[in-house]
DNA sequence: CCCAATTGTATCATTGACTGATACAATGGC
DNA sequence: GCCATTGTATCAGTCAATGATACAATTGGG
């Protein structure tokens, strides 16, 4: 279910949390879902359970998991669409960003790997 | 006529190259045209002359410049598309993404409206 | 009630990428 | 030949990412 390269230059953390993010995005991971312990998860792909831990807990600081010592981490919000917006801005954003996704898909990435990167741009945009 | 960002969480050696790249797609820089001297851009963008020396030496390991001790730093082509490093290409589309990003920002949308955008963008390019 | 298992958290060390300071080497004009 | 200009090489420092290990809280069985 969950899949990241050990190869990539992109750190695993950030893998890891993009492809939480997907899961939750999409459904797959629903709210009060369990997510798997660190040392089970970090054991399953074969990184350290500190980088699951601190995957878990930047998701959690962005109010989609809520974890609990001895119990475990749980999806406690599934992130809403978004509210109403002009429809013309909303269109012309939104045809920049497919061009820019249709160029990294060209490009020859795969749908993780362009995710990875836009939570690295997510999170320098609008993050720091 | 180039510009990075000291803030920014990309390296300064990797802006500079896309930015590089950039001006060579779009026409700005041609075959023939010389490259400011390391140390005089350095001074202009206010960051060491080796990350300067750094970035052309990416350009010309690409084949796009071709430096000379002494004489300078030259455009030597303009075509070349390279498919092969995926990291370099890893960049330039997470520039591109990081554009459009900001572009959406600029435009008032908020994270988690980006971000829907995005998934819409996603299932429409990779899954259809 | 205890204790052991389970689970997340905190602390410290290590590694590697990025950047910078400085010295070295080649080219060309005078 | 001299020297200013320009790219290159070498070494050191910083910081983020990752890992090894120990700690702390919760739960459930006896």
């Amino acid at each position: 279910m969950i899949t990241i390269s050990l190869s990539s230059s992109i750190p695993l953390q950030d893998q890891l949390v993009a492809e939480l993010r997907r899961l939750i995005a999409t459904g797959k991971l629903s709210v009060g879902d369990d997510l798997p312990p660190v040392r089970q998860l970090a054991n399953d792909l074969g990184i350290n359970l500190n980088t699951v831990a601190r995957a878990y807990r930047e998701l959690t600081d962005a109010g989609l998991l809520t974890s609990v010592r001895g119990r475990g981490t749980v999806v406690i919000d599934t992130t809403e669409r978004p509210r109403g917006k002009p429809n013309e801005e909303r269109k012309r954003v939104e045809q920049i960003l497919g061009a820019a996704l249709t160029d990294a898909k060209i490009a020859g990435f795969s749908e993780s790997e362009a995710r990875a990167m836009i939570e690295r741009q997510i999170e320098r945009i609008w993050k720091s």
